[in-house]
DNA sequence: CACGATTAAGACAACGTTGTCATTCTTATA
DNA sequence: TATAAGAATGACAACGTTGTCTTAATCGTG
């Protein structure tokens, strides 16, 4: 930047005023400036106007996702993305794995960069650790999940009226034996879906039977190993709801493999890619990841515009998508 | 940090040195300076710190993605962080859009904040704007598609290879008219793709059909509508492959809806979820985009870490797998 | 016991910006 | 024509750190 100034004769300040497009410019000097940043390529150093400004904004953002790579979360992300980059906010991505210790790590690594806001879908069940940043003046949003001994803006999906609806679709058709996969129950979205079809089961006068139920399952080898259980006892399910996409398709696998596709009935939480080029079509609940993504970065924003109003608790509703395998009779 | 030190009762400087772990301080003065910190809270400014330092290292890297959402950048991104986070190295993501606009605003958000490295799956088709970066220190490499106008590290799949393998696979099992979907043909990868098809077919003496091939789709809809239309024509082909992810399932929702799919076969560029849960399974030129990512990012660091020998250009290999679809005799 | 070598700690400037305030130059008005 | 008001520019300090250099304290050796 003095390189600049020098080049163009003028001071620093007015370096810093051209580049910043503040007004109390003539545009014969601002058109020097700009030509001797042609000439160096000059590269505005943002580190270095963040620490100087008043307001400390670094333009950045921490989002703290389960798995990049999971399309839930890469689509919350995206969406994320979307939103921020409009504002020329840039976006950190970090996967916490489920683990409490990672998602603390790394959001210190956030906070250390001094991000202008944070979004995450928690992994640990106590946030107090963050009320110094909150203090500090860190806006935050939670996702997917709440947070815990911290009061903060929340977007969560609508965990347990989704798996009423589905589980209200099943008995609808006649199902009274309801098998019910579930994902980790200290993860509180599977706490609230196994919720739900406890209620629904309740409300409807259907006692529930815990041989029918499977929960602490991940990933797609132990769902099928656990369905293959169910469909293997005296008296099986004649349908089956699983708790999360994974566990959906693991389902659908042992369903396959026992040749059972087509005779029991299967609804799954949580859409996924294909589900409808599957034979039968995969009916599901679908979460809406993207609306999630976006209410959850919007919120984000208008707090760092300044509302300072209580916090706020956004739920998004599911929709239940008929496919076939949730309309199959008993 | 002033508070800190004046708490414990020693200089800024030596505050520093805790912090940075150097050497020559007392164990006393050090439990003292960490519990000041403990008591107000106190957390490093990065920002600054990289200001100052002589190596001027931010410790957070830049990666230009396709799209984050989608599956293939997605794992790309994951193994990047992986080993990112190992190094204390946090990861700004983009999305491009396959817009080389976008691309280099993007990039331009990275470098103002004078990240380390750009790891780049490139959208547009001349980087020569990227050489006063390097110049500057930057360290990047090109993942997927070639760098352009610039001599940079390179990871790449194999696809002309993997392509020819695909198409190998078809022509063994008898089949003579071979239909090609294909992507984008400004992309590197599609192109190369194309090549491997049409070389293949030369090398065993088959004459390329223009009417079989139909070019610049983009997405599952004009996938299937392109797949339609080539199988209803009068001299309809008894294979297709598809030159992407996307564009396999558009063919095989098009193959579906005629009830072709278990007479005419299907060989897709790059592997899918459920892609083997589908009937008939699809059979897959499946890249490695986790191979990809791992590459590129133990190349990035090896150049931050010093490395100044000639540019690396990798090649990962594919790997064809067998699913059904692919395997149907014409 | 004197001396040099080693170790621990601090003072100060500097990294690349921007906020604040002072200065200069115009312009409009009485 | 004198003067106030406003517009354009610059000088300088400061943001939160770390590199460099200096000083003070400790140690081992002949």
């Amino acid at each position: 930047m003095r390189e600049v100034a020098a080049l163009a004769g003028v001071s620093l300040k007015t370096v810093s005023r051209v580049i910043n497009a503040e007004p109390a410019v003539s545009s014969e000097l601002a058109s020097r400036v700009h030509a001797a940043i042609e000439r160096l390529d000059y590269r505005h150093n943002r580190a270095a106007s963040s620490l100087r400004r008043s307001d400390g904004r670094s333009a950045a953002i921490g989002v703290l996702l389960e798995d990049v790579a999971n399309p839930f979360s890469s689509t919350l992300h995206r969406e994320i993305e979307n939103v921020a980059l409009q504002r020329g906010v840039l976006v950190f991505a970090g996967s916490s794995d489920e683990d409490a210790e990672r998602e603390r790590s790394l959001i210190a690594e956030f906070t250390s960069r001094r991000v202008d806001g944070l979004i995450i879908v928690p992994a640990s069940h106590d946030h107090s650790y963050l009320l110094s940043e909150r203090r500090a003046g860190t806006a935050m949003v939670f996702v997917d999940r709440p947070a815990a001994y911290l009061d903060a803006d929340t977007v969560l999906t609508d965990n347990q009226g989704g798996t009423r609806a589905g589980i209200a679709h099943l008995l609808d058709r006649g199902h009274r034996r309801i098998g019910y996969l579930g994902d980790l129950e200290t993860i509180a979205t599977a706490a609230w879906r196994f919720q739900g079809y406890s209620s629904e089961l309740a409300a409807q006068g259907i006692e529930l039977d815990p041989g029918l139920v499977r929960l602490d399952l991940r990933g797609i080898e132990s769902a099928a190993t656990a369905a293959a259980e169910l469909l293997s006892v005296a008296a099986p399910p004649t349908a089956i709801f699983a708790g999360q996409n994974l566990l959906t398709i693991g389902a659908y696998r042992a369903l396959r493999k026992l040749d059972l596709h087509h005779r029991v009935a299967l609804v799954g939480f949580d859409d996924f890619l294909l589900a409808d080029l599957l034979e039968p079509g995969i009916t599901v609940v679908a979460q809406d990841p993207a609306a999630l993504g976006r209410t959850a970065v919007e919120l984000l924003f208008r707090r760092l515009d300044g509302d300072r109003s209580p916090s706020i608790h956004a739920v998004i509703p599911t929709r239940l998508i008929p496919r076939g395998s949730g309309e199959i009779q008993p």
